[in-house]
DNA sequence: ATACAAGGTATTGCTATGCGATTCAAAGTA
DNA sequence: TACTTTGAATCGCATAGCAATACCTTGTAT
């Protein structure tokens, strides 16, 4: 943790907009004023100040019946400032999308944070039924071939406390949720250079998912391909796309 | 404009930390904190204080050499909320994947905001080999299908001041940089119900757009499919798909 | 219709947060 | 080595942000 003499360089009203902006999400698109000194336990006139500020800049505006905030599509420019200077990201897309329509799948590219990965780039092919995880979406890392295989790059220590903040919810009938169990399959990843996902963070979906490290940007992630359990089973997909992915992924690291 | 008195809402520090995210970009991927308080005009102390805070937030980190700080993939996750909480959006994805599937193209929702449009939601077909324009990307209004649809649902006062706005760059070879020619293509696009727009933002590049107005959250925009020239003219583009990308905003709209 | 509660809007005196100037440390260059 | 530039840290201060509050509007119950 910093030191107080360090924290006089931190800006606390910078946190507090960041705050307020992140009350706001799929089951709360429209907060009042009350709802957000509530959500964020700031006061009201704290509340009222911020979502002022972030109107005025264009991040929230009000709803139709005026009392309520929603989130405005600036809100998206951020990110795509990360998507169009990542050099990873930028590498990655062209190869991600020709995955995708190649299998007809869903291919993406995972970045860890804390404890969780981000997508950052995804490509949905013609089999592709889900559309609502989307680039930003933050996904788990245990129950997710996306997650398992970033997190095979991270230390023994790291990969620990990682685990052991996981919320190890059971999202499906065959979610494991065995702390061991998991660590192992992340371990074999590491050896194997792949992890083969069914069933775990969604029922039929079918990951395989390949370790990717870029130095230039000093990320660990992973370069996933999503299939359905109704088109594949297990050694299907090895068989016909691990090559495949695996290659995919050499030439993006190059 | 605001009276003073009202502006004593407004809370600057945060305008600041947003203009910090907002000089990192494609062509300024890493920069030192000489360079930002250069490129926002704040004082090296500033700089240091709202870098300091971004990175403690985890929008910015430190680049391998220490010394450059650079955008993190958390900063996607701000604009993930708007499309996971929007309405219009999340009816639009799985019609808008659809479509670029039927197609081959690629499809994109977009929405006005200030002078340009911002891609909300795309999907890429088979065919398209771009894939730098992303989910964030801001668009000019002149000379995108796009753009020139959404400001179809404009009034005619704002229309034109949205127009007295624009670059009016020459982008192409083929760019109308006339404003009384593309006004009079967007008021034609108020008639009929679309607009066809072919090598002018981009070499290539055949776009056919449909606007759309959401009650709900009071946003205009449209619904794009691009395809290339290499495939398709414009009558084989409009023959082909005019009635589908209609029908497909219809449902969407519904 | 009236009274009350809840939520939005605006104000204002106060203080602590953010500021800028500066110093010190580290790195780069000739 | 000397000088310049850049990064890191400090500190007194004043104004930016704060919280309390008053006022206004809307909604609800009797």
């Amino acid at each position: 943790m910093t030191t107080p003499k360090k924290d006089s360089l931190y800006v606390q009203s910078v946190e507090k907009a960041f705050t307020v902006l992140a009350v706001f999400n799929a089951h709360q698109r429209a907060l009042s004023l009350t709802d957000v000194a509530k959500l964020t336990g700031y006061s009201k006139s704290s509340a009222q100040r911020f979502c002022y500020t972030l109107v005025k800049l264009g991040y929230l505006k009000r709803s139709a019946n005026h009392s309520d905030f929603e989130l405005t599509a600036k809100t998206t420019e951020i990110g795509a400032r990360f998507i169009e200077s990542n050099s990873l990201v930028r590498r990655a897309r062209p190869y991600l999308h020709s995955l995708s329509s190649k299998t007809d799948g869903a291919t993406t590219l995972s970045i860890l944070d804390g404890n969780e990965v981000i997508f950052v780039s995804r490509f949905l092919g013609k089999d592709v039924l889900d559309t609502t995880v989307t680039v930003g979406s933050r996904l788990p890392i245990y129950c997710t071939a996306s997650g398992r295989a970033a997190a095979s790059l991270l230390d023994d220590e790291t990969l620990d406390q990682v685990l052991a903040a996981q919320s190890w919810e059971q999202r499906t009938a065959e979610t494991q949720t065995d702390i061991e169990q998991v660590k192992q399959q992340i371990l074999t990843c590491r050896e194997q250079g792949y992890t083969l996902v069914k069933n775990q963070y969604v029922m039929a979906d079918l990951s395989l998912a390949v370790p990717i490290y870029d130095a230039q940007s000093d990320l660990r992630g992973s370069i996933n391909l999503a299939v359905t359990t109704a088109n594949f089973d297990s050694d299907q997909l090895l068989e016909q796309y691990l090559n495949l992915l695996q290659s995919t992924t050499r030439a993006i690291n190059s």
